[in-house]
RNA sequence: GGAGAGGUGGCCGAGCGGUUGAAGGCGCACGCCUGGAAAGUGUGUAUACGUUAAUAGCGUAUCGAGGGUUCGAAUCCCUCCCUCUCCGCCA
């Protein structure tokens, strides 16, 4: 949510904002509903003090055993139309929330112009890629070792799930320790642990509903409740409605969590494999900051997300995401993309984004800045560190052997019992 | 799942349907007192929106959420959510 007096300020500057990231903001019929707000607000608000004023005389008229019957018929009066307009204003304010909840962030300055994938900027590079005669990928390595399987999944559940059997299901365990015990040992993180399903009001506050509902799988109706399709979700939302203290900042938080999406939209794309999935594990890192900390923030956050791929010698690129790519809720994103010599291209591993105050307005996180003495909107930020599934894929496709077998990366070792390679030749 | 109790400000805790944003206490802030501190004492201490140059005033809203009764609801009624206790079940 974007903060809604600038909005009322200076809508023409929203509106050329937001077109960098190829979305029309309609000024005319916003400024519109604006005005409508404001006079029927001012009204209403104006006639509910009177009928303020007159309840208050029928209390005082009463207590001294007066009779009230005309300050009683007034406020009748008043009540009346402050329905009418009430109704109005409740219909109106509804459209406003309709449209200012569909807004998506101001991109930061340093965005990139652009209005596709095509368009995003390399940031640097890190790693040697590997040179393979005939690289196979994942799938065709995984099920030659008899511990990936999509047919016992399909069976279970359908598409888009897998099954992990023996020393891959251990890979990926030891990869998400290996992760956590990084952040948490090294980076300064504090591990949470949270809840996998969550309320409509914590899916609001970091911007999934109510515009991206199709993403998301629901798991009870009644009162509503979703699986998360990142730890962003439940994380983030530990400081909804709250105001924090400046000495409380920053909050830097890790949990691993298993994501749950849809997928909606992508039919064909991915479809071979672990990389798109309807449940993937996932380690992700959120910081709280205050605002002037929250770009620095974002360039330490990407740099531990970094410091897994090298620490597993995975190479990999950083990509700063130009405007027309960036994800609704985000001013600034890197995307970290792994090399996978099965495709022969670099992959989405880790997307690590400031929110600034955008995520903090719809979720009233705020923290009490000493400079003004008031509650101010937190910026809040978050990045895989790193998607679990995806990395073990890299891991198979990037240390496979010509006899199929994966070696184990020197990190990772000392969590696979100091197992050197999976499936050695026998 | 069954039975019961309860949800009020940062915390605890009052609150007859009427002038209660809400007594009192704790905590916190500032001042007085003190050689210094403690104790004591005084004052202040929510958030959002609107109006405004204003983080000054003024207005409106908010006592778990939503709806209803009423001229008027923290107080009465209904629905839902949550917490606690006991029983049952259960990892």
């Amino acid at each position: 949510m974007l903060d809604s007096r600038a909005l009322r300020q200076d809508p023409g500057g929203v509106a050329a904002a937001l077109a960098r990231r190829g979305f029309r903001f309609d000024t005319e019929a916003f400024v519109g509903l604006e005005e409508a707000r404001k006079a029927l607000q001012v009204e209403s608000e104006a006639l509910r003090a009177e009928r303020n004023r007159f309840s208050r005389q029928i209390g005082e008229s009463k207590a001294r055993g007066e009779d009230a019957s005309e300050a009683m018929a007034a406020v009748s009066a008043a009540g009346e139309q402050m329905k009418l307009l009430e109704a109005k204003l409740a219909g109106v304010q509804e459209q406003l929330n309709a449209l200012l909840w569909d807004l998506p962030n101001l991109p930061h300055e340093s965005v990139p112009e652009g209005d596709s994938e095509a368009d995003n900027t390399e940031i640097r590079r890190w790693g040697v890629i590997p040179d393979f005669k005939s690289p196979r990928d994942h799938v065709a390595l995984g099920e030659a070792l008899g511990q990936m399987d999509f047919e016992a999944a399909a069976r279970i559940s359908g598409a888009r799930f897998v099954v992990l059997r023996g020393q891959l299901a251990r890979l990926q365990r030891a990869l998400t320790q290996f992760m956590l015990d990084i952040h948490t040992g090294e980076h300064g993180y504090t591990e949470v642990y949270v809840p996998d399903l969550v309320g409509p009001e914590a899916l609001f506050g970091t911007g999934q509903l109510p515009k991206f509902e199709d993403d998301l799988f629901r798991a009870r109706l009644d009162p509503p409740l979703y699986l998360i399709p990142t730890a962003e979700v439940p994380v983030t939302n530990l400081v909804r409605d709250r105001i924090l203290e400046a000495e409380d900042l920053p909050l830097r938080m890790v949990a691993h969590t298993p994501c749950f999406r849809s997928e909606a939209g992508s039919h064909g794309k991915d479809t071979r494999g672990m990389i798109r999935q309807h449940q993937f594990e996932k380690v992700e890192m959120v910081q709280i900051r205050r605002p002037e900390e929250s770009y620095p923030a974002l360039e330490e956050l990407t740099g531990h997300a970094e410091s897994i791929l090298q620490r597993l010698e995975l190479p990999y690129r950083v990509v700063a995401l130009c405007g027309g790519d960036l994800g609704n809720s985000a001013a600034k994103t890197y995307d970290l993309e792994v090399w996978l010599p099965g495709q022969a291209s670099y992959r989405e591993i880790s997307s690590c984004s400031n929110f600034e105050a955008y995520q903090a307005r719809r979720l009233g996180a705020r923290w009490r800045n000493p400079d003004s003495g008031r509650p101010e909107p937190l910026h809040t930020l978050n990045g895989s560190g790193l998607a679990v599934g995806r990395t073990l894929v890299a891991v198979i496709e990037n240390y496979q052997e010509p006899d199929g077998s994966i070696r184990i990366p020197e990190a990772l070792r000392p969590r696979m019992g100091g197992l050197e390679r999976i499936g050695a030749p026998a």
